[in-house]
DNA sequence: CTGCCGTTTGAACACGTATGCAAGAGAGCT
DNA sequence: AGCTCTCTTGCATACGTGTTCAAACGGCAG
C-alpha cells in the first residue's frame, strides 16, 4: 500500500543532523550555515520530503488557510472574483477553503463554526453579511474578516466595495442626459448594502437632474424575480429606460424585453447594469454598465486581510474602489452628442 | 486583544474530568457514559469549545480537506460544478481547498506539491490532466485522485466523464437528420480527452450517416480561437451547421455569426454545443446542446473519492455518465418532422 | 462477602513540527 | 595563549488532539 510518510526526522537521520536543523532550513530567516543547508536540502529532495503544513500550523498558530464564504456562483462576478482571489492569495502563500451558504442566519452560524474548526487565518465573505454574534465570535478568536462587495455597519469588520452610490448616480445622470423621460429601476436585493446604496445613489442622481423615477421595484438579485418585474414594469409603467441592480439580472431583463415582449433594446427600452462582468461585453448583450474593478477590489481585499493577519492590533478598514461607466449598445447617447 | 484559545484541557478542567474524556465525547462511537457526555457537553458549550480539526488530523492522519485543482472558471460549467461539489462534500464533512493552475506542466507540479503540503485526503481535478510522475507521487502518498470531466489512460487515476463519444455521435446524426449537408466541427482542445473523444464520436456519427464533415478545426476551448475559427470557416467552407466542442465556445460562435457576419441562426447556420450550462437555456442563445448531467457527475465523483478514502485498497474507477440531447432553437429539425 | 465480567475512566504517549535555551565552534583581537 | 563575541547546532519542550493500556468501577451470581 502507501509508503510511510517522510518526516523531518527521516531527513535529519539521513543528513546526520538534528531534527531542529531540518526545521530551521525550511524556516525562512533562521540561522543556518551554508553547508548544513546544502546537506539538508539534498537529503530532503532525495527522500521527497516537504514540511507538513498542518503540524506546522499547530505550533505556529497560523494555518495559511483563508476561509471564503460565498452564497452562489451563478452570477459571473463571483467566479471571476474567486479566481482572482485564489491567485492573489496563492502568491502570498495562502490558500482558500470554500464554504457555501444559503446566507440564511442559521446556516451561516454552522458555516462559521466549521470555519473556526479549521483554524483559518482570515475570512473573506463574498456578498454575504454577518450577524453581530458571529462577528463578535471572530473578533474574540482573533480572526480578521473582510466583506467583499458588501458593507456593514459593524466596526469590527473590514469591507471592500465599489462606489455604489456615486456609480448609480452617474448612471442616473447618463440616462437623463441621453434624453430618457420615463426611467425605472429594478433594484438589487434591498436586504444588502449594495442594493440599498445603488438605489439611493440612483434616486439622488435622478433628483439632481430634476427627474422622478416612474417605478422602483426589488429584483432581489435573482433572474426569475427580475424577469417578472420586467413584465410588470412594461405593462404598468411603459419605461423607456431601466437601470438594473446588477448585470446578472440585467441579462434577464434584456432577454425578457427582446424575446418575451418583442421590444428593441435600446430603441424601445434602454438597459443599464452594474458590475461589468465578462458577459456584458459579449455582442449578444453589449450591456452598458458600471464597472466594478474586480482586480483592484481583490487586491485591496487581500492587502487588508494579510495586513490584519500580520499585525493583530490593526483596526478594520472600509475601502471604496472607484469604478467607471462603460457605455455600450444597450443604452447610449443619441447621435451627435458627446 | 484576542482571548486564549479554548482547548479540550480547559473543558476537562471545568467538567472535572480528564482530557481523554473530552476527546471521547467528541469522537463518534467511543465509550462514554450518559452522565459524562452531558457534563462535558455542557462545559464545552459554556466555554465555546470546538475541537481543533488541524490537531485532530495530525493524529488521525485525515484532514477532511479535499484539494480541487481547476484551470479557469470562465466557462460556466466549472463554477456550477464547484458549487455542487462543495455542497456535496460539505454534507459528508469535507471541505474544498482551491488551487488554480495554468495547467502547464511546471505549474501543475508546483500546485501538487502545495496540495500534498496540506495533507489533503483526496484530490479532484476539474478538466486538468496529470503527469505520470505526479500520479505516481499521489499514489505512493496514498491520496486518491479523481479527474472530473477529463479522462486519462493511467490506471491509478479515477475519472468521471459524460459519454462524450456517444453524445457527439448523437449530435452528428441529429444534424444529418435535420437535413444539413455541409457540416463543420470546431473541436475542443485536442490535447484533452474530452476534445478528442467528442471529435472522434462526431466523425463516427457522420460517417455512419454517410456524410463527411466539410471542415474540422481546433477551437482549444477558447472564445477568441473559436471566433477566429468561425470567421475562417464561413469564408472558406460555407457550412450550414457547426458542432462546437463546448457551450462556452458555442456562445462565441453564435455571437460571431450573428453580430459580426450578419448571419441568422439556425436558418443560415445551425449551431450545437456541448455541456448544457445554465446560459444555454437563456433566450438570447437558446442553444441546442448535449447535456452533461453535472449533478450526477458530481455525485459519482464524490462517491468514488470518499469510498477510496475510506477503503485505501480500492482500485481506481472510470465512470461514464450518460447525457442527453437538448434541442432548442439554435439547431432544430425542420417543421413536420418528429 | 467474594469473585467475576463488562463498562467507563484516566495516565501516558504519539502525531510532525517550531523554538527557547545553553552549549559548542570558530574568528578576531590583545 | 587567552579572551570575547558571533554564528551554529542540538536538546528539550510545546502545540491540541486521538488512542492504547491498565486500573477503577459497578453489578450480579454464588
Amino acid at each position: 500500500m502507501g509508503e510511510r510518510k517522510v518526516t523531518s526526522l527521516d531527513v535529519a537521520a539521513r543528513a546526520g543532523v538534528s531534527q531542529s536543523a531540518v526545521s530551521r532550513v525550511f524556516t525562512p530567516g533562521a540561522s543556518v550555515s551554508k553547508k548544513m543547508a546544502r546537506d539538508v536540502r539534498r537529503a530532503a529532495t532525495d527522500l521527497g520530503y516537504r514540511p507538513n503544513v498542518l503540524a506546522r500550523s499547530l505550533i505556529t498558530g497560523r494555518s495559511r488557510i483563508i476561509g471564503l464564504v460565498v452564497a452562489y456562483l451563478e452570477n459571473q462576478f463571483y467566479p471571476d472574483a474567486l479566481e482572482k482571489l485564489s491567485n492573489a492569495l496563492q502568491d502570498q502563500g495562502y490558500h482558500i477553503l470554500v464554504f457555501m451558504t444559503s446566507g440564511a442566519g442559521k446556516d451561516m452560524d454552522r458555516v462559521i463554526e466549521e470555519l473556526l474548526d479549521y483554524q483559518v487565518d482570515g475570512i473573506i465573505t463574498a456578498s454575504v453579511g454577518m450577524s453581530d454574534t458571529i462577528a463578535a465570535r471572530c473578533e474574540t478568536a482573533g480572526i480578521p474578516v473582510v466583506l467583499f462587495n458588501r458593507g456593514q455597519e459593524d466596526a469590527r469588520l473590514s469591507q471592500v466595495t465599489s462606489d455604489n452610490y456615486d456609480g448609480a448616480a452617474e448612471i442616473a445622470r447618463f440616462l437623463v442626459a441621453s434624453g430618457h423621460q420615463r426611467i425605472a429601476h429594478i433594484t438589487g436585493w434591498m436586504g444588502s448594502s449594495t442594493g440599498r446604496d445603488r438605489e439611493a445613489g440612483f434616486r439622488a442622481g435622478l433628483r439632481s437632474a430634476g427627474v422622478d423615477p416612474v417605478a422602483v421595484v426589488d429584483g432581489a438579485y435573482r433572474r426569475d424575480v427580475a424577469e417578472e418585474a420586467t413584465r410588470q414594469l412594461i405593462k404598468t409603467h411603459q419605461p423607456d429606460a431601466i437601470f438594473v441592480g446588477n448585470d446578472h439580472m440585467a441579462f434577464a431583463v434584456m432577454d425578457t424585453l427582446r424575446h418575451d415582449l418583442g421590444l428593441v433594446v435600446p430603441d424601445d427600452v434602454a438597459v443599464v447594469g452594474y458590475d461589468d462582468v465578462p458577459l456584458a461585453s459579449w455582442p449578444s448583450f453589449s450591456l452598458t454598465t458600471y464597472r466594478q474593478p474586480s482586480g483592484r477590489m481583490v487586491e485591496a481585499t487581500v492587502d487588508t486581510l494579510i495586513q490584519r493577519i500580520k499585525t493583530p492590533g490593526l483596526e478594520a478598514r472600509k475601502i471604496e474602489i472607484k469604478g467607471s461607466l462603460i457605455v455600450r449598445q444597450s443604452a447610449r447617447k443619441p447621435e451627435g452628442q458627446s
